[in-house]
DNA sequence: TCAAATCCGGACAACTTTGTCAAGTTTACC
DNA sequence: GGTAAACTTGACAAAGTTGTCCGGATTTGA
């Protein structure tokens, strides 16, 4: 279990673009550096994140990206999701099977509901912080998942 | 961000080896089958599970594995160690450096604390789940889940 | 029109993970 | 002893992930 490094270096691109000013561009070459990251490879990570919509490209000279939409309102969430596909995925006993058709435990799996309860909790968090609640220091945004972690466990209906 | 295929069967295989008495021997081909796995997969998964102590084997005919520990003192954190070696890591920032030596965000990185907080919650809460809980049906093992979550995140002191 | 700066995207090599295979070793039982 | 049932282990093929390379397309500005 580990975050990939596709989600992990992109989801630092995309944070390095939020933090410049709104409509500021930043182009692949200051964003690897700032990473450092290859130009190449930046490239790619910042086009799965605009195939999602989440930046948009500025071709020609004196392009670059810009962020999709305001900081406040890309979650962390969207973001994971543009960068892999199934993200701690609900779907394990469909992944694994092993060999037979269907899923040995279907009917009645108890470890199923490990993953689909703490899936379904780090989604719900990842949906409920957006990149603006990343600029903070490291003290602030921890207590801040924390803080939306109690939110999704403990609903206020 | 997803679950391996070694942790994943790993977990079924001695699961299916706790469900068993105290002290009865499963065989490998006996998992494999109960598993839809193949017997060469999954002796290499008992491997795994042997090489930390988690279960023993009884070589020679009429051999086979049994629970190196009652089912209530196995816990599902040792038994995702014993099957990938970091488990969700706190070392994300060491793993992913980048081509810089020293990661770029090494004095203050605001993703680090995301890692971090979700990572001890978890890794906590699978300490505090084990073979046993996972006996229940689905309901109560999902309720189980939040409960230890919980715990984690609110500590009595 | 041309050159420079920039993004675009497919091919591909390196590495890791997944799963199989085959040649062992050990033990029970006749 | 011999044979069958079981685990052991390393090599390796298949598949997926990571990261690079390179020829191309687009825009600006001289």
């Amino acid at each position: 279990m580990k975050i990939s490094a596709q989600e992990e270096y992109g989801l630092r691109c995309i944070l390095q673009l939020a933090r410049k000013g709104a409509g500021e561009i930043g182009t692949i070459s200051e964003i690897a550096g700032k990473e450092g990251l290859s130009v190449e490879y930046t490239g790619k990570l910042m086009m799965l994140l605009r195939h999602a919509h989440l930046v948009e490209s500025l071709r020609g000279k004196n392009g670059g990206y810009v962020l999709g939409a305001v900081p406040e309102e890309i979650s962390l969430g969207q973001v994971m999701r543009a960068l892999s596909k199934p993200l701690f995925l609900e779907e394990t006993c469909d992944d694994y099977p092993g060999q037979v058709a269907e899923c040995v435990h279907r009917r009645e799996c108890s470890i199923r509901p490990v993953w689909v309860t703490i899936g379904t909790l780090f989604n719900g968090m990842l949906d409920n912080l957006c990149l603006a609640d990343l600029f903070d220091n490291e003290a602030a945004v921890a207590s801040k998942v924390r803080q939306r972690l109690l939110l999704e466990m403990c609903p206020v209906h």
